[in-house]
Order: C-alpha cells, then structure tokens, then sequence
DNA sequence: CAATGACATGAACGAGCGTTCACACAGCGA
DNA sequence: TCGCTGTGTGAACGCTCGTTCATGTCATTG
C-alpha cells in the first residue's frame, strides 16, 4: 500500500499496492460507476480481470474492503491536492477559492469514474470505515469552508444570509456539491473543455460568494492550475 | 391511480391510489431513504405495514413497479408545480427564478425523504420506466433553462461563459443541482428553518446567473410563494 | 534440487433475494 | 344462500450473492 507502480493509461488509479490489486481497483471502478457498487458482484468484478472470484480475497479481505480502499484513496488525494492548492495559491481568498474550485473540477471533470464512484458510493460503507472516510469529507469541506471565512472576516466575500460561519458552510456545501457534481451530469463527451469549464466554475463560485474581484473581473482566468 | 384518498401525517405521499398502495409506499419512502432501493427488500416493505412478502404483489407486478410509482409520481408533482409557479410569477425572469427555486427547495427541503428517494433512486429503473422519469426530469430542466435563457436575451441576467444555450444550461443544472442537494447535506435538525433557507438560495441563484436586480437587492425577500 | 510462499482455481457453502401460487377468508351483490 | 372479487398467507421456487477452502501451479530463494 505505497509507491506508484506504474502509469496505466489515463484515468490512473489514485491507489498503491501490486499490479493485480491495481486491476481490480481500475476493473472495480469501472463498474462500480457504470452500475453501483451495490449491484456491481465480485464475479463481475474478477471476470473483468480474467479471473475467478475467489482470486479477489487474495488482494481484499471482502468486497467491501476493495471500495473502501478506492473511496479512502481518492478521497485522500483531493485532500491533500487541496491543502496545496490553496498553499500555492495567492495570498487572497478570491485566489484561494478560485484554486479550490479549479482543482475540484479537475478531479471531476477529468476523472469523472473515480469521482463519481468516491462521492456516491461512500455511504455504501458501514462502521469505522464509513466514519474514516467521513472525516477526510469533513477535512475537505472544512479547508474550503476556511477560505470563505477568511474571505467573509476580511470582506473580500459577502456571503448570502451574513457572513457568520453558518452561511460560510452553506457557501461552501453548495460550491463543492456545484463542483462534485460536475460528474453526475457531464456527458461522454461534453462540448465545453476542461480549461473552459474551470473558467465558468470559478466565475460561478466567485459570484456565489459575493466577491468584491469580480467588479473588476477577476475570476476570469485566474493565474493558477 | 387518481384522487388522494386522505391526508396522512405531514410527509402525505404524492400518491394516488388505495389506502394499502399508500402504506406501502410510504413505508418504501422510508426504507428507499435510509437503505437505499437496491439494498431495501420487499420483506421489508411489507413487514413494514405488517403484511408478508407476497402481499406486495397485489398492489405492484414488482418491487421495481413500486419504485417507478413512486419516483414517477414525485417527479410529476414536481413538473407541474414549477409550470404553475413560473406563470404565476411575476413577468420578470428575476422573478420567475426566485419562484422556481423557492418550489425547489421547499420541496427538498420540505420533504427531504421524498426527495432524494426520486433524485437518488431513479438511476435503479430500467428500460422504458427510466426513459419516462429522464423525460419528466428533462422537462424540469427544461424550464427552468427556459427561464434563464429568457432573462439572458433581455438582459436581466448575465450568465457564466456567455449568454448562449450552452450557458443557460451550465447555469440550470448547476441552479437545480444545488436545491436538489439540500436532502443531500441537510442533517436532520438543520438550525435553519427553510423560509430562511429559501431566501438564501433564491440570493445565490441570482448571484449566479448574474441577474442585475441584485444591485437594487431584489432576490431578499421576493414577495411570492 | 528442494523448499517455500504467492497466487489462481473451481467447487461448494449458507444465506437471502424477488417472485409465484394454491389456498383461506372476508365482504358483498344477487 | 351462493358465488364472486379482493386481499393476505405461508411455503416454496430458482437464482445469485459473498465468501471459504482444499488443491494445484509456478516463480523465487536458499
């Protein structure tokens, strides 16, 4: 469970561990997006591998395990992409909003799979696996939701409802579910490109949080990522 | 199919039929909610309305019938109360946003269990029961696009990346998307009561699509609904 | 070469699923 | 009173599921 193996092709898994274990975790999200994880079996799941279902408990303890590591693994990864994000970012809270939403919709819109299994199929856990990935959610939430305080503290952003911290997480729920969602909706092969679509994500996210920039434009094209 | 039999408690069921059909599927609400459709089983449901499991059939030829009854049948609901929101609206597309999104989140918000039953489950149907709800799902955002690209040709708003269709699509789903998510995030006592609620999405809904009313702070209060 | 460990197999398991069906019973119109 | 219709029962069906395990194979290692 630690260094990169190799590169498969694109949609790279965001996961450690052997080649076989990669297989399955890449198999794994395929038809966990096409079909739920629910209804998704390990047969398939094997099958799509060239193996026999027994050959999973070999990587996995169960086929809960397997979805947990995918989900804790993407999770983790937009985490600290996150923290850095916003690190790197200019010293403003416009900037580091707009950082922020940047790399949420590439995540989404670049990995729309992984993203969409990550975001949906998480409830699917149960227990102190369910509540582990829970907390990175939370760590997600929490480092945007600082950002739109800062910017509300400071009066870069005018927050709807009052700039107290409950319309700070409000604005913050409804700009990373506008980002997260980016997938649920997005069409094989959507018109708008990536690039495009980061520009009007952040325009959007910088209007919902009533920032004072966007009189004088910026948010359109910001400099970074 | 047709009249409302009698008003139970407060989440009353968008439902016609007889009195059992209602019972049970009321109780799948509940179930389909806490569960999911896939992992709710017809033992359940019945078992739920002190019944056995073959009794469920003479209301429903299958659990997937149920289902589609009931997402249908919000969905529905939902359609025709947008229609007659947005006619009687106010003329301006100002105004007829700030309707529609009040309808949507009191419903979401309002019937949080009803909601994301028909947003979350509806991915469960197959065949021609799916292609119908995606119909009635279209027609939603349908009009609500309509709404904006009507505001975005007279200037009223002025939507991300341009005023084009394209636009005005980005701009509803991502409108829709965000009330639809309050059953999504809104845990169970949510200190805001939803009045207040409505006021702040109808606010960031204009925000985002730009509208010119803000300046003169329409949005806060409008009058209907 | 011999021994070891990693890994896949294929058959089987127990459980639970959605669904069916013969039957019982209750209410009601004729 | 008879028979019909609507509805619930309880047992059973065929199936699929996640998972287990004894067994076999093969590459690596000493």
């Amino acid at each position: 469970m630690s260094a990169q193996f190799e590169p498969p092709p694109d949609d790279r898994l965001p996961m450690g561990g052997t080649a076989l274990q990669c297989r399955l975790g890449a198999a794994a999200i395929d038809l966990f997006y096409a079909h739920g994880a629910q209804s998704t079996t390990v047969r398939q799941i094997t099958g799509a591998c060239g193996l026999t279902p027994g050959a999973l408990y070999n990587h996995f303890t169960s086929k809960e395990h397997l979805l947990y590591v995918l989900v804790r693994d993407i999770h983790l990864a937009v985490d600290s992409e996150m923290a850095s994000a916003i690190a790197t970012a200019g010293p403003g809270p416009a900037d580091q909003l707009g950082a922020t939403v940047r790399l949420l919709v590439a995540h989404t819109a670049g990995h729309k799979k992984r993203s969409r299994v990550a975001n949906r199929e998480f409830t699917v856990l149960t227990g102190p696996r369910r509540e582990e990935v829970r907390a990175i959610r939370r760590s997600i939430r929490d480092r945007l939701t600082g950002v739109l305080m800062a910017g509300s503290e400071q009066g870069t952003f005018d927050l709807a409802g009052g700039n107290d911290r409950a319309a700070a997480t409000l604005a913050s729920a409804t700009i990373s579910n506008m980002c997260v969602h980016i997938s649920e909706w997005m069409l094989e092969n959507y018109p708008i490109g990536t690039p495009d679509l980061q520009d009007r994500y952040v325009f959007m996210a910088l209007r919902i949080a009533g920032a004072d920039t966007l009189n004088g434009q910026a948010g359109r094209r910001s400099p970074r990522e």
